[in-house]
DNA sequence: ATTCTAACATGATAAATGTCATAGTTATAG
DNA sequence: CTATAACTATGACATTTATCATGTTAGAAT
């Protein structure tokens, strides 16, 4: 007996849609993996041939740049889908997804999507709706690149973590990301964003815990990210 | 008798998929406005509750900052539709669209675009296949952003407007933007921008007409906006 | 336990870019 | 045809951020 019907990822993106049928459909040609915190589920280039649904844990989709640094641009956790957009645009995969927790995906071939966007209108319209999700968020960050300074986007990252991860029992950030790859989602260098982690622990903003990091004054960061 | 079959955003657009009957249900709905240089088509807010097509000119997709600057996240030119994505997400527009060259452009609204949206799978295809278009170029912009100098950006942003909008028969750019709006595009102090155009003129890869721009050594160009 | 490696941290410095001031130029309204 | 505003241009300077160097710490592997 399949599981499909009782995923999270059936609960929380387009697939919602899908009707007891569908969800049978589906459940015969998914296939699942499991990744390792550092592995990739895909490559930067490589043709996916559909999607993937995040079961669980965390993963990244981050470009590497010329000299050697990964911008990371988004966060996948459970309930997600990923490789949407070069899955419809029939393009190799524009950027790279890997774990950063141990995570758990089902493949989904691109034959059942498109069934299902070609016979399920309100499937197509939440697929639809998440690239535009996408889209806005993703135009957002641009603006922000260009008009906030490093520890304005610091501050916004750090709490936009936290909304949408949450904190572990110790009141630390539950993603555990190294500093270098926050700074990848800030776009700076790795030096300036420990760096900034410093000042704002000094400014009593955030507290340092080892590598965790607590959030100590949610009002002044929000301030900050704001601030003119 | 209406025009709409004969019409180039008819045959950009993902309004192609559409066949005789629907394109004289969309001409039967859709109303036709003229917008002069500088006059809005929509503000950063409003609720649009439909699609506009651009029959001729060019508009710029922007949004203003707290600070006074107006970030260009898109330019749009005839052929192309403007404010799917609000639409589909149900969300007041997240962007401002202005006029840069007089336009003449079609409001097609919400509910005809639905009807199409779950009446025609090509047409519900090509709409999601151009919002992940816009996605792509979305986040590649932002890893530019991140990962290239202004400079590179400069070079970048006017090969992109020679290869979208050509040049005239003086060889001029067609688009002419302000050097304000061409330091929006790229994300930059208008008199970086400037600064830069000068310097580019005195190194020859440029050639400064008036406000117009030539682009004189358009391979070096592209070397500069991709060297490391 | 010891070594080794990757991650974290911080100082010194350089480079890129923004800001402010000021002036020249062009377009446009009256 | 002038006056006025908007745009373009450039210099001087301040600030932010990247880069390079170096040291420290923590966790993994032997």
């Amino acid at each position: 007996m399949n599981k499909c019907d009782q995923c999270i990822v059936r609960q929380l993106s387009s697939l919602k849609a899908l009707n007891k049928e569908e969800v049978i459909k589906l459940a015969n040609s998914k296939t699942t993996h499991k990744i390792k915190k550092g592995e990739a589920i895909f490559e930067e280039g490589e043709v996916t041939n559909g999607v993937f649904c995040v079961k669980d844990g965390v993963g990244k989709l981050s470009k590497l740049s010329a000299n050697g640094k990964d911008q990371i641009i988004k966060l996948v956790k459970s309930g997600e889908l990923l490789g949407q957009r070069s899955m419809i645009s029939n393009e190799p995969a524009n950027l790279s997804a890997k774990a950063i927790a141990d995570m758990e995906v089902c493949f989904i071939p691109k034959s059942e999507i498109i069934h299902f966007f070609n016979n399920n209108n309100q499937f197509s319209l939440n697929l639809m709706q998440s690239v535009c999700e996408d889209l806005k968020e993703s135009e957002n960050d641009k603006i922000a690149l260009v008009q906030k300074t490093v520890k304005q986007r610091l501050a916004e990252t750090l709490l936009h973590l936290h909304d949408a991860f949450g904190e572990n029992a110790d009141k630390t950030l539950k993603v555990q990301l190294t500093r270098e790859e926050l700074a990848g989602m800030i776009g700076t260098a790795t030096e300036s964003c420990i760096r900034l982690l410093s000042d704002f622990n000094k400014l009593e903003l955030i507290e340092l815990v080892g590598k965790k990091i607590v959030l100590k004054d949610i009002k002044a960061l929000k301030r900050l990210s704001e601030q003119l």
